[in-house]
Order: C-alpha cells, then sequence, then structure tokens
DNA sequence: TATTGTTATACTCTATAACTATA
DNA sequence: TATAGTTATAGAGTATAACAATA
C-alpha cells in the first residue's frame, strides 16, 4: 500500500472511463432506435443465430419474464420476430428481420471503429502496457467475483 | 490500423471490465440496502453536504422528478431526511441520518479498498503503464463526447 | 412431471408537463 | 415572473409467482 492515492485516482479514471463509455454507446444505440438492454438481446442474437427465448434468457442472464419483455419490444420496433420452433411447439426462435440483422452488423462495425478510435493511435509500447495492466486488473476482479459467488451461492 | 483485432479484444476486456466492475459494486451495494442511484446521490451528498434537490438533479444530470423519487426511496430506508431550509421556504436541505452518514463512509472506505485490491499488488511499472495507457483512452474519449455533443447541442 | 413462454403484480429509474407554494 | 418541488402520467428494465400449452 505505498501510493494508496495514486491507486484511488487510478480508480477514479476507470469508473469515469465506464461512465463516459456507457455514455457514449447509449448515444449511438439511440440513434439506431435501440435501448441498452435490447442492443445486448441483438448482439446475443448476432452470435449465436436463431434462439429461444431460454436461451436468450440464460445468455443475458435474466429471468424468462424479461426476455419476453424484451423481444416484444424489439418486435414492436422491427427489429426481430418470433418463428415457432421446427419441433418444439412450446418454444419460439427469436429470429433477426432484414432490418434488424443490418443494424447488429453496423453495431459489431461501430464496435471495431470504437476500438481504432480509442487504440489506434496510441503507440504499440503505450497499447501493450496499457493492455498488460488491464489483464492484471481482469484477473484479480475475476477472482474476486467467483469467491464471493462462492460465499453467498445462489 | 496495424493491429485491429487485438484493438477489438482491448475492447472486449475493456467491457468486460466494466460489466464486472458494476456488478461487484452493485453486490456490495446491494448487502448496504442500496441501488446504484441512490448511492450516487449518497456519493454527491458527502462530497456537498446538505443540499437542495434541485443542487442534486444538476449534479447528478438527472430531472428534478427523479431526485424527488431517489429521496423518496432514501427516506423511507432511513438514509436521508429532508430538512427545511432556512432562507428558502421552498426547498429542502437532504440531510443524511446518521445511519445515512456512517453507510456513506462506508462506501468512501469500500472504494479505497477496491482501489487497494485492484492495484495494490501490481508492480509499479504494470501500474504506470496502465494509468498511461488509461489516461490516453480517456482523452479520446472526453473529446469524442464533446465533438458529438456539439453536433446535437442540448 | 418438467419445461416454455405468458399473464399478473410490483418495484426502480427515467422523462415531460401541469401545478402549488414561495421568491 | 421565475424557481423548488410535487402530482400526474408514461415507458423501460427488472423480478417472482401462478398458469397454459406442450413435452
Amino acid at each position: 500500500m505505498r501510493h494508496p492515492t495514486r491507486h484511488a485516482d487510478a480508480l477514479d479514471q476507470v469508473l469515469e472511463l465506464v461512465v463516459s463509455l456507457n455514455a457514449d454507446m447509449e448515444q449511438s444505440l439511440t440513434r439506431d432506435g435501440l435501448t441498452t438492454s435490447r442492443a445486448h438481446l441483438m448482439w446475443a442474437l448476432l452470435h449465436r443465430g436463431p434462439s429461444t427465448q431460454r436461451a436468450l434468457a440464460e445468455a443475458l442472464q435474466v429471468s424468462a419474464r424479461n426476455v419476453t419483455g424484451l423481444v416484444d419490444g424489439l418486435v414492436d420496433t422491427g427489429f426481430v420476430t418470433r418463428e415457432p420452433h421446427p419441433d418444439d411447439r412450446r418454444a419460439t426462435l427469436v429470429t433477426f428481420t432484414r432490418r434488424g440483422a443490418r443494424v447488429a452488423k453496423r453495431l459489431q462495425a461501430g464496435q471495431r471503429q470504437l476500438a481504432e478510435l480509442l487504440f489506434g493511435r496510441m503507440s504499440d509500447r503505450r497499447f501493450a502496457g496499457f493492455v498488460a495492466g488491464l489483464g492484471d486488473v481482469l484477473t484479480t476482479l475475476r477472482r474476486e467475483l467467483e469467491a464471493d459467488a462462492q460465499k453467498r451461492p445462489s
């Protein structure tokens, strides 16, 4: 604990990063007619292809009820449809519309652009230093969350 | 744009950091009987001392109506009280209860502990490298948000 | 019996607009 | 006339519990 203030200041900067990054992404999602939660669902759908709501609930770590609401919203705004599941008449397959697929790919492209904006002009040394530290922080944080999950099993 | 994939991977890690940090902080807030938004208000109150709701609305960048709701919640759960403003009978001074002040200080202490957890065991070199990169990223992001704010003036 | 998704209900955060009391 | 805060209203995200249809 040699420089507690510097550590606290660094955390403040990380928290500013969190806030600003959220603000930036939310702004561009709003332009596309999406909310953060709905965009997460779109993202999951992009990576998994047509999925049951149950699968999406697990992917997003939210309740089945919540997925019903998110899909309702995305259906109303024309991003996805509910298609019958071929083998299971209880289930539906949430599927992109043409527009939904187009917007999802745009989200992906926007993500890459953001990465270039943030890191593209950094020197290799600077970038490497940042990534190394980031890795350490993430490892510590993952371990902490895991330990905490052990203590209070869901 | 020499290593676009590495940049995208780094952004993925930053986003994981955002998610994990939120999860970790929310967990400990829940233990204290607080939500994220209410904790932000507590934080503002800790730094400003007894404040009018108007001042809190500006500090938190939310609507006056929203502050009414947040303060309602914090009053119900015993963290703050509404005291009459000495000079202006329209206004109230949102003020910590003893318990509220205690919890707010615990939040502050928890923040410092988190900083130590994340950075305390990093080598000086590693820490310096991370902070340098973080500074660059923040500068870029601030500039971007400002430019965006220019384009669509609120 | 177990699973998928919906209805019913409730709480939190957020916003705008109209209104009350005071300045 | 302007300001501080509340009421009225609305929409989004979140949860649990009860239920229908299907497996």
